[in-house]
RNA sequence: GUGGCCGUAGCUCAGCCUGGUAGAGCCCCUGUUUGUGGUACAGGUGGUCGCGGGUUCAAAUCCCGUCGGUCACCCCA
């Protein structure tokens, strides 16, 4: 056998089953849990203009360098796309486009691309799923956006997950924490790092995030934001807590905890899996980002929503041990005869909503068996030349004691839904 | 973008230091069992040792480069 001459691209991979039965049904609960919140699916465009992401804020790394580049060929309209890094911004792209009537409240789901160096938990294409409210400034908003994403960890099975709060206040706190965290910055600049002395130039709430240990000292000690908040904001942050409290949804104050990208305002907020052993434990985000839509050339418009990272919700799973449900067959249909019986006999009950599988090849009684073991079935079907001639069938029970009994063909199909069913007692 | 570790059978890995005919376990296939799986035993298929160059009589092994993986930093879901 040669070497496989191609592989998946760098920072990709090919999610098969049974890793792939967890992601679909990571999202079909993701589905069912936002369109009982009234929330409708959203499917947009894989590429955007690059100008979409671009207003994201420019001290992003996202929007500055890890962005995958197309360009349209057509030379009377040379567009410059990307691939999407994110899709809160191609969402208000799509609000301002279309106006929809407000609130309005969205779900999406599918493959996001940054071009970043692989670690654990991080691809250069990865599955997010996520939702957006946008057109209302209510705090209630909020806490309806983090519940649903803190149902959604729930329902997945996840018990060891830990909601980080936080707020970053409106424009005005903005700009008052950020004189004071600059000027307490530059007095301790000697202490940071000289990665931190860089970000600091570019954008000093971003220091925050400093893992590196020299930094952590000077973090420690530095203004918190929650001191800065002006009525307004402190009195959205306080319903938006008492919310959470109503729905007895847990949640542990970070002053500190910065998100990646520019646009956020207000509450901020971050789900982290601790039991994962890597330095990529987010596997939710997101928060409010009050000025983003008429940054894209849209009203004035208020929006909040969140992100999860599903490849490392997928690696929570694991690290909590949660079964993967899987997609196994009920029946197994075995044919000494030549294939004719199993092919016909699996397409009918295929028909009538049974799973079934069958060998191919003509393969032995007993390799046939084993395969049938394999595949997890419930119940063989075993067809030779024996049944043939008497036109009968030989069920076997495969996970209890064995027990075979004959049956005619032709009763076959209606005695079949009682007989699994008294099997898998 | 920076750094550590790693690339040998489908999978997990040994062999590399000290160069001399490519190994184990699991998986898979066949048989013991003349129509019957899950246990046991026996046998078998499968590898230009990531790729390219160099040193050498001889390279999986030593050297250089490159690609990929992994982990951390930067950054971020």
């Amino acid at each position: 056998m040669s070497k496989s001459q191609f592989q998946a691209p760098k920072g990709t991979r090919d999610i098969m089953a049974p890793e792939s039965d967890r992601v679909s049904n990571l999202l079909s609960i993701f589905e069912e849990t936002l369109n009982s919140g009234g929330y409708g699916q959203i499917i947009s465009p894989i590429f955007e203009d690059i100008r979409v992401f671009q207003r994201l804020g420019d001290s992003s790394q996202i929007v500055t360098k890890e962005m995958f580049d197309l360009f349209d060929k057509d030379p009377k309209n040379p567009q410059h796309l990307v691939l999407r890094p994110e899709l809160t911004a191609s969402i208000c792209r799509a609000f301002t486009q279309h106006r929809p009537v407000t609130p309005w409240k969205v779900w999406y789901q599918g493959p996001q691309f940054r071009y970043e160096k692989p670690q654990a938990g991080r691809y250069r294409q990865f599955l997010q799923v996520g939702a957006e409210l946008l057109g209302s400034p209510d705090p209630h908003a909020d806490v309806e956006i983090i519940s649903l994403a803190s149902r959604f960890f729930q329902k997945a099975g996840l018990s060891n997950t830990k909601l980080l709060l936080n707020s970053l206040g409106d424009a005005e706190t903005r700009a008052n924490y950020n004189e004071a965290l600059i000027g307490y910055l530059n007095l301790n600049q000697a202490d940071l790092s000289e990665q931190s002395q860089n970000t600091m130039l570019k954008n000093p709430l971003r220091v925050l995030d400093s893992k590196r240990e020299q930094d952590q000292a000077v973090i420690h000690s530095a203004p918190v934001i929650s001191d800065f908040l002006n009525d307004d904001s402190k009195k959205h942050f306080q319903i938006v807590q008492k919310g959470l409290s109503m729905l007895e949804i847990d949640y542990e104050l970070t002053p500190r905890l910065v998100r990646g990208l520019d646009y956020y305002t207000k509450t901020t907020f971050e789900f982290i899996a601790p039991g994962l052993d890597t330095a990529q434990n987010a596997v939710g985000g997101g928060g409010r980002y009050d000025g983003l839509v008429e940054a894209l050339g849209g009203p004035p418009t208020e929006g909040i929503g969140f992100a999860i990272g599903i490849d490392r919700t997928l690696l929570a799973c694991e690290a909590e041990n949660i079964s993967v449900p899987t997609n196994n067959i009920e029946i197994f249909v075995i044919d000494t005869t030549g294939g004719d019986e199993a092919l016909i006999l699996s397409d009918e009950l295929r028909q009538i909503g049974f799973s079934v599988d069958r060998s191919f090849d003509q393969r032995s009684m007993k390799s046939q068996m084993k395969a049938a073991d394999r595949s997890g079935a419930q119940l063989a079907i075993i067809i030779g030349t024996d049944e043939l001639n008497e036109n009968q069938v030989t069920l076997r029970d495969l996970r209890g004691d064995g027990t075979q009994i004959a049956l005619d063909r032709q009763s076959l199909s209606k005695a079949l839904p009682e007989m699994l069913q008294e099997m898998t007692k």
